[in-house]
DNA sequence: GATCACGAAACAACAGGAGTTGCATAACTC
DNA sequence: GAGTTATGCAACTCCTGTTGTTTCGTGATC
């Protein structure tokens, strides 16, 4: 399957909003990520609806971000992204009759289920604040080095 | 996309096929799973190159067990399955110029190896002969109620 | 009113597991 | 050695969800 990259691709619209200023349209957002101006509004519209941006219709319009990065975490993004499936990986059948696969379901469930817990978790540890400031971090670098 | 469900559909022949007395033909094991001859030869190709299984053609043929179910672990299987794609999200762009989705990248995508590390550490730990033990449990509580 | 920009609907492209068919090949039976 | 059983392999189609694209509607600005 192809990879959901919604989430990498919303972090890295926020961030460069962050450092913009007035709104940002559609059709330059879809430039910074080598897509087009749909593709943007479509997986936008979540964001804006959990308050995270506005977006202002006709001249001079776009997007504008409605929060500071810091209050923003990765675990927000995903969750206004509509919680979209984390792993590829699954069991055939979630209510089998079979007491062989209702063992194999309860131990790679398990281990399925464990595994996205601590990475929401580690997502919410995450706010888009901090990964501005290791942008800022990275650019230092550059323009020393 | 439809959950890939190779690893657990696995488990749960390997473990009926250490119950069952000499080789188990394609046929019954596709009835097993729902499915069909050439799915189940096309899966389980991978785990007789590992040497975790045989399986012999003509009259009487089929497949076997080559080891002991407590020397596999899920993750042998995992691996023998050619180490299918964990995730259902991913990062946009794997080696990108821009330093802003370099700091989302890194953020991203270390969660995410972290999150694979640790599932496929715990696949590693677990034996298919526990989950064959669990589902000896399962059966005496069934028997038993 | 012309232009700019978002909103929404509809559809094609793409990727990978799953399902299916057909045929070749090997092994056993008679 | 002919028939049967079973795997091996190739070449499709189907399914599902992200992504890409076009088109039209609508609101805001100049």
């Amino acid at each position: 399957m192809r990879a959901d990259s919604r989430l990498s691709r919303m972090l890295h619209v926020l961030i460069h909003m962050d450092r913009h200023d007035g709104p940002v349209t559609s059709e330059l957002i879809a430039r910074m990520l080598n897509t087009n101006p749909v593709v943007v509004r479509r997986t936008m519209a979540g964001l804006r609806e959990r308050g995270y941006l506005t977006s202002v219709k006709g001249h001079g319009g776009g997007w504008a971000l409605a929060r500071s990065l810091d209050e923003i975490t990765l675990r927000d993004v995903y969750e206004a992204l509509g919680e979209p499936t984390v792993f590829a990986i699954g069991v055939a059948d979630d209510d089998p009759k079979c007491l062989v696969e209702q063992a194999v379901n309860a131990a790679v469930g398990e281990a399925l289920r464990e595994a996205e817990q601590r990475l929401l978790s580690r997502f919410g540890e995450i706010s888009i604040g901090e990964l501005a400031r290791d942008f800022d971090r990275r650019m230092a670098e550059c323009t020393a080095g």
